[in-house]
DNA sequence: AACTTGACGAGGG
DNA sequence: CCCCTCGCCAAGT
């Protein structure tokens, strides 16, 4: 039984987003992958409308480095400001360089895919 | 029970 | 880079 309301569901998305560090960010679908079984990218920025006291909820911005928040409950001006003071940098077209910040949970590290393997 | 609505995401133009 | 279409899944009407 998974629906928003309940607490036991979205508890496991403020888990994770807890862990993400000031200065590093994680998408929604990101966290829906790790989490899996009946979360999608879709629902996780559902769970985010209203979050547990002490979740760092402006550390999650959508797949392409820009922040959703717009005209909704939260100014995303607001989030985008919050996330500058903790050192992440947007360009003029209001995205973020993933690559430089996006933060990944002990555990979910990317493959590293073999290649460019500098020691033998 | 059908239809619309999202703090989404990948793909194509 | 911007815009649109679909697929997604639970909520609200």
């Amino acid at each position: 039984m998974t629906s928003y309301s309940d607490q036991q569901y979205r508890e496991r998305v403020y888990e994770i987003v807890r862990q993400i560090p000031a200065g590093k960010v994680m998408t929604y679908g990101q966290i829906a992958l790790i989490l899996g079984e009946g979360y999608t990218a879709r629902t996780v920025g559902y769970c985010m409308h209203s979050v547990d006291d002490g979740v760092p909820w402006q550390r999650v911005i959508n797949s392409q480095g820009k922040i959703s928040t717009d005209r909704l409950t939260l100014p995303h001006s607001l989030q985008q400001s919050i996330l500058e003071s903790e050192g992440v940098t947007f360009n003029d077209k209001g995205k973020c360089d993933l690559g430089m910040y996006q933060w990944h949970p002990k555990g979910h590290e990317p493959e590293p895919d073999g290649q460019t393997r500098l020691f033998g």
